[in-house]
DNA sequence: GACATAATTCATCATGTGTTGAATATTGCC
DNA sequence: GGCAATATTCAACACATGATGAATTATGTC
């Protein structure tokens, strides 16, 4: 026993949870704020934790940024769903899919803190960047390549979907954060559907 | 005379540009790290200067923010570009607009700082919200009151506008980042006209 | 039960943060 | 020239940051 205020020291008995508390709170705190202003003993605090034992588990923020910031979905999954199906649909599905990801919380998170982190952060602009490039356009175009411009336009694409996640979740404008989502499938996906449509190259230079 | 290394104290002789060269130095370091990134002694330095000389001209950190970030075009005059002539140009104008936006420094840096800063600032994000809903809506809005949803629209098509730039200017994917200002404004141009264009409702529940 | 390994707390370090106040020099007005 | 106002530097404060190392307690293995 020990009479004092402080919590006693040494390990704790029974099988513990602290790495992966630490591990859910790190992605609500760089969901939140980013990487930069999230901070180690925020991230303690929220676990309810010593701030050391993020060392100790993880050897230092950035290794943490890393275990916490590992998205979990399977952009084969993603894109799979996306592409199969009929063609003239793809738009809709493409909305769907996207907003259905920002809906789930365990996905949501992982990629806020990502996105919040890239605006001002070069390593996490490297990682969405690379994330945009590879895991879906590397997917998504072979799908589109009878299109000219296949890469151009999936990344238009995408440009729509991250911008209106932007202002829908994070800046939350009115009324887009609040539409709904059959709201927002009726409107914006015929727009992303004509990306993937061969209308007329107008005046291809 | 000083022999030691430090500077000289006092008033400097002559008409000092050092306000300026603050404001100029913190949109630098706003547009590149955002509000919560960029530090007042970094500002300083930039600028060459005190950092108590922000304080001294400035008050806090807040204020020079709010003097910096101080959106250097008149949304009415875009607006107006953007609304007069064709209606059915009017996404490419749109577009080519919002590009040559992004293409002055001048104009770019505040934007950027903004954008960063609304990431991970509520205060910033407020503003950005504003902007978006107060300057953009509340004057493109208006010209586009014959068709539904004109609000969900308008803010669709900006938040198409605000992904392409974040894409193209802050996180640099290719080929986006090099296109063409031609390129994109014949690729988006058509997308974004779809917006305005009084397509079939599809099915108004 | 001895003992290596792992988990946890605490104190602390070096550095960076926004901010303040005093000291000093220049300008401009009377 | 006298003197208030202004501009500039410097030193420092109070606090937050990421990180480290020692001390302490539990677990698991032999």
């Amino acid at each position: 026993m020990n009479a004092k205020g402080g919590k006693v020291r040494g390990r704790r008995p029974g099988n513990g949870s602290t790495r992966d508390d630490i591990l859910v709170a790190a992605r609500g705190e760089f969901e939140e704020k980013g990487y930069d202003s999230a901070t180690v003993r925020a991230i303690a605090a929220r676990a309810e934790v010593d701030p050391a034992m993020i060392h100790h588990f993880f050897g230092n923020k950035e290794k943490l940024f890393l275990a916490a910031v590992d998205v979990p979905f399977d952009p084969a999954t993603i894109a799979e769903t996306v592409t199969s199906g009929r063609r003239d649909q793809l738009g809709e599905r493409a909305v769907r899919t996207f907003l259905g990801v920002w809906e789930h919380q365990h996905v949501r998170g992982p990629l806020l803190a990502l996105l919040r982190s890239a605006m001002t952060n070069r390593a996490a602009a490297a990682m969405l960047r690379q994330f945009v490039t590879r895991a879906l356009l590397g997917r998504v175009v072979p799908a589109l390549d009878d299109l000219p411009d296949a890469e151009l336009r999936a990344e238009a694409l995408v440009s729509h979907l991250i911008g209106m996640g932007i202002l829908r979740y994070v800046v939350q404008v009115e009324p887009l954060a609040s539409a709904s989502e059959d709201e927002l499938v009726a409107l914006i996906g015929p727009v992303i559907q004509h990306y993937i449509s061969d209308v007329e190259p107008s005046d291809g230079s």
